[in-house]
DNA sequence: CGCCGAGTTGAACTGAATCAAGAAACGTGG
DNA sequence: CCACGTTTCTTGATTCAGTTCAACTCGGCG
């Protein structure tokens, strides 16, 4: 649990007896490789912390699956929307590989933001840098080709790169496998 | 100025000595239409509230401008990115309409945000929001066809296609204006 | 060994861009 | 209030990025 409070020291410092209420809060779980971490449908319990193993953040559809986003190692992982409204998600979250995350559920989030000051900190720190990340994926969309924001990706992530399938990244650029195939080709 | 508290009200209760607090750091200003609110390059000073008139938020840019937001009466407008962070922006906001904005500066800003509680929870509540509405964006440009895009603005927000020059809006959902001018012949 | 999912490749097709030109609307000065 | 220039919008012809459908290769695994 260390990590968690390596990550938070890094925003802001905090104090012994903050972090003892902050850090009683989280459990400890495990995923194997493939497993659903947060159903579609479901209402998400949890913002869980990422100690190892990667994300994916996915609509499932029979016919057309997209998949928008990854985490990985030492970063918060959780399907925001759900947990922010306490409404159904709309999209899961799966597994890429063998994980163990620690997690604090809604309720006791609820009371740290209530009960602590560097909480309500920690918190508005957090959604402030979601939404940059997100305008940044936006204006990525708009502005780019598929083969631009596929050697972006290169510069700004090399991990998604080499560490997750092709299929996924595809879907993550906003194109299909064969057209991504192509690209590299391309590229080489 | 009754129109942020009314704003806040939906929000969150106040007490009138948070709302006194608050409420005394505003000061009013006033833009033409055509005007720019925040240049690219310069640190975003104010976070704004609407009073009356549209904002555009683009990327100058001598050949391909990029329109990727607006924002209407009774809502918060700011060059988040840079507010945030205090960096220079990478955007410009400009008066679409004739207007007049209440705002709150950044230091001031910080003020209530370490001496009340209220200010605290509406910070991250705004936050938590504009992310939000970064996500549905993003899914919107990742599962939609252009034609879908303008359509669903149709629903969601026709104001933008009542009010707004076409090739604005043609930039917003990702497209030319002549591309634009297409579809919609097509709808008719 | 044979199966299955992931990735590649080819051919035909499509949504949207680009280049270019004309029509309509808008604003400003006389 | 009209006339003129500028900006916005439309339309046509051509090009291009990326899709779709289909067939094939490769590597992992029961």
């Amino acid at each position: 649990m260390g990590h968690i409070r390596a990550y938070y020291e890094q925003i802001t410092r905090m104090s012994e007896e903050e972090w003892l209420f902050i850090s009683s809060h989280f459990t400890r779980r495990v995923f194997k490789k493939g497993e659903v971490i947060t159903k579609k449908g479901d209402i998400e319990k949890y913002l869980s912390f990422i100690e190892s193993g990667i994300v994916r953040y996915y609509i499932p559809d029979v016919e057309n699956e997209l998949t928008f986003h990854f985490c990985f190692d030492r970063e918060f992982t959780c399907a925001y929307d759900s947990f922010l409204s306490q409404n159904p998600s709309e999209y899961e979250l799966q597994a890429l590989t063998n994980m163990v995350i620690w997690c604090i559920n809604y309720h006791d989030l609820q009371k740290v933001y209530a009960q602590t000051k560097v909480g309500n900190y920690l918190g508005r720190f957090a959604a402030e840098n979601l939404y940059l990340a997100k305008s940044k994926r936006e204006l990525s969309l708009l502005k780019y080709t598929a083969k631009q924001r596929y050697l972006n990706l290169f510069d700004e992530n090399p991990e998604i790169i080499e560490k997750i399938p092709l299929k996924y990244i595809a879907s993550y650029i906003g194109i299909t496998p064969q057209g991504l195939s192509r690209i590299r080709k391309q590229i080489i």
